[in-house]
DNA sequence: TAGTTATATGTACATATATGCATATAAGTT
DNA sequence: AACTTATATGCATATATGTACATATAACTA
């Protein structure tokens, strides 16, 4: 990869909420609904929209809509280079430090109707 | 590690002469002088101290003075957690990309007397 | 001590980023 | 069409960062 384009990845990566995003979206193995992101990480829903936006921006996420709702998961690329870092970066992190989270993702998985949402996410934040 | 305490490292590596800084450290197998770093990199003096010190705040590369000149190194960590991390980033580079100025603090080493420096830098940039 | 060289740092300013809010868009429902 | 829900985005502003310059500090030399 360019030295350039590492740095620009890193860039966006080196906030804690995207990295976290990253993290989860590792470590669960399916898409996960910006609702479910809002729930999880307590996050008011237009942040998650904006950090989603960054991340998709360098190419690490892609969203899939079906209908309202918007389906998030990591990208895959040709060479798997970008893949492979973010994984490498995720496991360099304490699993306990985003265990609750992924926690609260299976939960809200396991609400879901025929593998989608249907609830959206909880008013408050 | 924290999640926290990666991305602020992370941070600290996603600037172009940052990364590129410790790219050279972690392909050259010595430690660097400032004053190779200017000439290698080109640029001012004060802006190679500036990365340097921010490096330095995370940890990641140390400085060892003897007399007026400072040498620089990757820092090692108990667990090479850090250090690993950064080799990994610094695999993902085209080397292509840095090869230039891995030559050009080659000639720079080899004209050191008694491995040490004795020229300092050019005064241009 | 004064002078010189190498390195570090404080300050200023322009630009970038994070954050919050309001609102737009997309899509389903009545 | 009007209404509701989920998601995305534009704008404002506070804060952070990059960059440049001047100058301080550290250490050697005469």
């Amino acid at each position: 990869m360019k030295l350039e384009r590492l740095a620009s990845v890193l860039k966006a990566v080196s906030h804690p909420k995207r990295l976290r995003i990253l993290a989860l979206l590792a470590e669960v193995d399916h898409e996960v609904c910006v609702c479910e992101f809002v729930d999880a990480l307590e996050l008011p829903q237009y942040q998650v929209s904006q950090h989603l936006r960054e991340l998709r921006n360098e190419n690490l996420v892609k969203g899939n809509r079906e209908g309202t709702w918007v389906y998030y998961s990591l990208c895959e690329d040709e060479t798997g280079e970008r893949r492979g870092l973010i994984e490498g970066l995720v496991k360099a992190i304490d699993t306990e430090d985003y265990n609750d989270e992924v926690e609260k993702l299976k939960e809200r998985f396991n609400k879901r109707e025929n593998g989608k949402c249907t609830v959206g996410y909880d008013e408050e934040d």
